[in-house]
DNA sequence: TACATTTGTAACCAAATTTGTTACTTACTC
DNA sequence: GAGTAAGTAACAAATTTGGTTACAAATGTA
């Protein structure tokens, strides 16, 4: 199974939530139920495609790189997703060898998965992390992090 | 990688090409780069899923269950992935001890990424299999298996 | 009946992926 | 200098995936 998705949007959110305030990838992996490294190799991640940024050192972290309205679902699929969605790919390594069906095949299909595939990003880049704050805030009973803000 | 879904849809696609004529797991490997045993695997599924229908002993093999028009890339997909995308999963084996975030998290989660989803699923169950052996035909070069007709 | 063919299926292996973990270096604050 | 926290390499365990062999069950044909 693939968390990492999940487990990014949820550090965004949280980061969203801290404003300014730089949060530990102790904090984060409490947060999110995972371990400090598995946070850091994940905000290295979305450091390379500018959505946070982190600082070292005593009372260093991670905070958003730019506000939670201007950051998308499809900025973190993206990021964290390295290729396209492998849904859809043929066996490219084992090409049939009767004329080429398998590049044809690919070709094919590729064509007719595109507009999937364009529909889920239209609907994830519809999407900002803020929004997921919000929800997130919405769903919190009272007394948690988050719940009054 | 997951090819799967690929190679079923190639399969589908040339049992449509052969009509009512049994394909055995061989020329179907064969044709889709793979090994029969695989083949047989995938094609298990699909029966389970109602697609297909297989005949064993001399001169059997696979065909349709159905007219390709009326069998969806939605269809395919549903088969073939067991659970739906899990690409929107959180760590649920280890929830944040802290009001249960985790659980929040995922309701959350499901909630932004359900009209995704849907709208990958609209866009997969537009397309069916007699257009993707359309659009094979239109592709393949002259003097291929499935060119001429 | 005997035999060839083909599916159904179990079992196993190798490769890749994912997650968790330890350990260590680098950088920054006090 | 001491303490804190990120960056990163390395490794292990679990899971997934695709390929392969082997064999039983079913089916058509001589």
């Amino acid at each position: 199974m693939n968390t990492r998705f999940a487990v990014a949007t949820h550090i965004l959110a949280y980061l969203a939530h801290a404003g300014s305030q730089p949060v530990s990838s102790e904090v984060l992996a409490s947060s999110a139920g995972t371990h400090p490294v598995v946070v850091r190799r994940l905000v290295g991640t979305l450091r390379e495609a500018g959505l946070v940024q982190s600082q070292r050192g005593a009372g260093g972290g991670t905070l958003l790189a730019r506000p939670a309205t201007d950051i998308s679902l499809l900025d973190v699929f993206r990021a964290v997703q390295e290729s396209e969605p492998d849904l859809f790919q043929v066996n490219s390594t084992n090409p049939s060898s009767h004329c080429d069906l398998g590049r044809v095949m690919q070709e094919t299909l590729d064509g007719l998965f595109g507009p999937a595939i364009e529909a889920m990003r239209a609907a994830l880049a519809a999407v900002s992390v803020a929004q997921v704050k919000e929800e997130l805030g919405k769903h919190l009973p009272q007394g948690c992090p988050g719940a009054s803000g």
